[in-house]
DNA sequence: CATGAATGAGTATTCATTCAT
DNA sequence: CATGAATGAATACTCATTCAT
């Protein structure tokens, strides 16, 4: 992973609608491929440009992946905090996350599985810190509630909540791979079938 | 180092101890990178040996790839297949499933790892056909003891089995992301939380 | 250095000068060496570029290779044609098709030293199937002059046309190897001393 | 081209079967792909050995295609020295060194091949100052022959002998490219074509 | 804003050769 | 004599990036 040029650095700020269209393609084409494998040329040529275009929008292609990655989890944080404090009770809350996360999925799956192939690695690259800060800060959003739960009694006592959470996280996270917008499942009926699942269980008492 | 079961030891390519231990090196560097991010030359290097000197055991960095995958799929299937031949009834049969996943993550965490990260994109590459059949198949053992325990009632029948089989596929394998041997965790204890969240639920009635 | 004639100028590569000179710097090196042992650092070299900046021009080597071939047989087989069109009697005809192969020595000999070289394996490597189709309708218009002599009275009827002719082609082609433009010789003493060969033969009677 | 280790030159001396054997495929290949193509792995697995076991029977690549040019010229060299002090005069001379070419031809394709593709490239480099020294030679005693002819009266006056010797040479041994013993041809047809040619010519008078 | 030519460092792969066994 | 593992230098090719136009 290259450094970035901080000579160029000033760039990033000015959005505007080339650069989402960019930065969209760029999403798409890392999710599937993933970072290394997607070309700056891969990427130019889907927008319509030659690759050394690219760099009028963009400082480098790995600025183009702090501000996806970074724009995603800004986005995902703001919503979890929205619905950490409007929850009513720790089942609505956890619920509401779910919600949340499919309908992420669902408005954009670009993102969700880019952060999902490339986070783990890139949270141990230098400029890629935040990753690990605001992934932090998700975990406390969905352990506070999960806890709350537990100790409003509406929640099993025994699960280590930590590990409650990534079990939820990963298979939630995880359906982007498979669930198609448009498809056989909605994301409301996604929702309803992990929530029944998640709380009442897989077996009959 | 994870030693190639013999039932997959009658391979074209014969097996040597020194190709193992390439092997076991290219799992894990790629599990950790990513197979575009990981060099010919990070993998000889930590072999001790030169980047040029692996062809001599491997056509190609992507015929590692491939015997890694296939040896890992191989191997699953193998024991998913014993596990679902013996099985005394559906509970019991998800549940040695599901501690197979885990003894899996536990005993080859980075050909898990690359599996997860890479399988995805693969299985739609030439010479990667085999992905798709074998994981085709390991979905129908799944499905078929989900299917069965509804039948039983024993599993709530509201559910789509294939859906409830990828919430609990990517729960389980996305651990090899967090879970580490030797560590606060155990497979058993691992095992143990996860059967009863998934059983049981989250919620107290 | 050889520019393209205009009839073949339609091909799908836009041939551009710059395009032109590096095709004329390989074409003299691969003459020279042989297409294995000229590597495109050398022909870059000569460029005065970087090797990888060839790969802005051109696909590959051995589309270099091709587009050299290519274009030289079209040119060929396009003076060719019009001989063949306009030749008032088989000797003429004959005597225009030699004199027009020593002129293609004296415009082109990298093209031509190359194609001697190299044509013979090459027509049997995917992607050079032309090479085998442009020199069978060449062989062509030469056997027709020949056999139309032959029928005129004008040339000898014991001969097997097809083997004269590759006397014939071999004899004056190979004379690239040693023919040096500016030198003891010219095209016309050339033409002129094998045309006398050819038709009055070495012996005195 | 690298140099020959000094180191191991003795080996060359001794002479055996399996010597021979490897010889006439390095041969074989060599005239078909090219020097720089054919690999001396190649070379072994058509051998039956491994690449590396060349190097018991031979110092280097380059030392093996010293050894088969070296082994050709003298051999034809011998041929033509026989020919040449035998000759009852210039006519038969000239009709016997053609003979012996064709039979050449016959006898050893794959080092005539070899020799046409390669020797213009290696008589310039080190370590195969034999092959102009032999060619001069053989130059030599093709143009006494011809200019004795132009003395004698039996050959035509007005050509440049060094020039119909390279017409006669190139012709002929060009053959080998064409000429397939066991086909349409034989040794005996082609000369007699080929003396028919040159002799009389292709025109009628 | 975009092009097109170029860079320079890197990538996978090849190959002649060596050498301990 | 032959193997098999390794070397080291070279090979074709890729790719992020720069920059004059």
């Amino acid at each position: 992973m290259t450094r970035m040029s901080t000579a160029t650095k000033t760039k990033v700020e000015q959005s505007s609608e080339r650069r989402d269209e960019i930065l969209a393609i760029a999403a798409r084409l890392i999710s599937r491929r993933g970072y290394s494998a997607t070309t700056v040329r891969d990427i130019a040529e889907e927008a319509g440009i030659l690759s050394g275009s690219l760099y009028h929008h963009f400082a480098s292609k790995e600025a183009m992946l702090q501000e996806i990655l970074h724009g995603f989890m800004d986005r995902l944080l703001t919503r979890y905090d929205e619905i950490a404090a409007n929850a009513t009770d720790p089942r609505a809350g956890i619920d509401a996350l779910i919600e949340c996360a499919f309908e992420t999925i669902d408005r954009e799956p670009a993102a969700v599985g880019l952060y999902q192939n490339e986070a783990a690695f890139l949270s141990t690259q230098p400029g890629f810190e935040f990753l690990l800060a605001e992934s932090t800060r998700i975990e406390k959003i969905w352990i506070a509630q999960l806890r709350a739960g537990q100790e409003a009694g509406v929640f099993r006592a025994e699960g280590d909540p930590a590990v409650t959470y990534r079990f939820i996280r990963d298979a939630v996270w995880a359906t982007v791979q498979w669930y198609r917008p448009g498809g056989r499942h909605t994301v409301a009926s996604m929702t309803e079938q992990f929530l029944k699942l998640l709380h009442d269980g897989l077996s009959t008492r």
